[in-house]
DNA sequence: ATAAAATTCAACTATTTGGTTGAATTTTAT
DNA sequence: ATAAAATTCAACCAAATAGTTGAATTTTAT
C-alpha cells in the first residue's frame, strides 16, 4: 500500500486513545500501547517523540470530538422535543461507540484545569446559543415552566451521561450483569424523554 | 500528647485520602503523601507498609462514606418529595467537604471493577427497599406517574452529582469563575426539586 | 535495480518512584 | 531516670518505565 507510513501512525494513535482512555495518563503504558498497536515500542517514538506529545493529541482529539455531538444537535433546527428525543439518540450511539471517553476527558479535566480551559477557548467550543434562545421562546410561549438554560442543559446532560460513567456502579448495586444493564438502557431512552420533558413541564404543540 | 502515634496514623491517612482523591492511584506518590502529611517518608510505610495497602484503605474508606449518605436519606422516614428535598441538602453539604469523592470513586471503580463489586458485596451496601417500596406506594396512590425506582434513582443521584464531577468543564463552557459557579449551584437546589418532582409528576399530598 | 523510508529488534541508558536501612534524635510511658 | 516507642534523616536499593541507539530487515518509491 502507499500509504504504509501514515497507516502505522494512525494504528498508533487509536491505541494510545484506547489506553489512555481505559487508563488515563498516569496510569497509561508505553509498551501497553506498542503492543495495544501491533508495533514495535520505538515506532512510538519515532512517531510521536514522547508520552506527553501522544497524550496531548489524544486528549485534544477525544475533547474534540466530544463536545459537538451534543452541541451540534442543540444548535440544529428541530422543535423541543424533538431535540430532546434526537440529542438521547445521538448520545446513546456515541457513548456506545466511546464508552470511556465521558470518563476520560472528566478525570483528565480534572489532573489539569487550566489544560482544559485553554483548549476550549482556542477551539472556541461552546454551547450553541440557539439553544438558550429556543428555551426562551418555547417559555413565552407558554409551553414550557421558566427555566435557566443552564441549569436544564446541565441537567439533561448530566442525566443521560451518568449511567455511562457509573456503569459499574450501577450494575453492582442493582446485581445486574450485562445484559441486564443493556436493558435498562434501553428502556431508559423512553423513560429519560417523559422525565426531561416533565420536568420543565413541557407541552408539545 | 499520649496518642501521639495514633494522631499520626490518622495524619498520614488523611493526607493519603487527599492525594489519592485528587490524583488516582496510578498519579499519586508516596513523597506527595508524605509532604502533605508533613511527615518522613518512612512512615508511611512503618505504618501502612506499602502504597497498595494504603490506597485499598483510602478506597475502603471512601466507598464506605459514599454511598451511606444517598441510601440513608432514601431509607429514612419522609414523603416522597420532603425526601428528595433532604437528599439534595445532604448531598450538597456532603459534596462541598468532599469535591473530589464521587470522581475518585468512579475512576478507580473503573480500574478495578471486580475490586469493587466485591467489597459491595462484602459490605452489603445497596439501596434501601424502603425507597422502592414507598415509589411503588405513591404509584399505587396516583400521586406519580408509573416509574421504574431504578431508572429514577440513577436519574436523580446523576443530576445531583454532574456538576460536582464536571466543575471544570461547567465552568469553562459557561465562562464562570468559581464565584459564579457557586450561585449556580445555589440556584440548582431549588431547580432541581422542582424539576425531579414535575418528571415524574408528583403531586405534593 | 537501487535508494530511501519504514520497521523490527534487542540491548541499552536515564529517570522516576516505591521501598529499605540503620543510626541519631525526640517523645512517651513506667 | 530509664526503657520503649515514635520519628527524623539521608543515603541507599530495586523495580518500573520512558526514552535511545544502531544494526538488520522489510517495504516503498523511482
Amino acid at each position: 500500500m502507499s500509504d504504509n507510513n501514515q497507516e502505522t501512525e494512525e494504528q498508533i494513535f487509536e491505541a494510545a486513545s484506547r489506553v489512555f482512555q481505559q487508563k488515563g495518563y498516569a496510569g497509561a503504558r508505553m509498551q501497553e500501547i506498542a503492543d495495544e498497536a501491533e508495533i514495535n515500542k520505538s515506532m512510538l517514538h519515532y512517531y510521536f517523540r514522547s508520552k506527553d506529545k501522544l497524550f496531548q493529541k489524544v486528549y485534544q482529539r477525544e475533547v474534540s470530538r466530544f463536545f459537538p455531538v451534543i452541541f451540534s444537535v442543540l444548535g440544529a433546527e428541530a422543535s423541543f422535543d424533538e431535540k430532546i428525543e434526537q440529542l438521547i439518540d445521538t448520545y446513546y450511539s456515541f457513548l456506545d461507540d466511546n464508552p470511556r471517553i465521558a470518563q476520560f476527558i472528566i478525570y483528565e479535566m480534572n489532573q489539569n484545569p487550566d489544560r482544559f480551559r485553554k483548549f476550549i477557548k482556542e477551539k472556541d467550543i461552546h454551547p450553541p446559543k440557539a439553544f438558550e434562545k429556543q428555551i426562551k421562546e418555547e417559555v413565552q410561549a407558554g409551553r414550557m415552566d421558566e427555566v435557566e438554560p443552564r441549569q436544564l442543559l446541565v441537567s439533561i446532560v448530566g442525566i443521560i451521561l451518568f449511567p455511562f460513567i457509573a456503569q459499574t456502579m450501577v450494575e453492582a448495586l442493582f446485581e445486574f450483569d450485562e445484559q441486564d444493564f443493556g436493558a435498562f438502557l434501553k428502556k431508559r431512552k423512553a423513560f429519560l424523554t417523559e422525565f426531561i420533558l416533565n420536568g420543565i413541564n413541557y407541552k408539545r404543540p
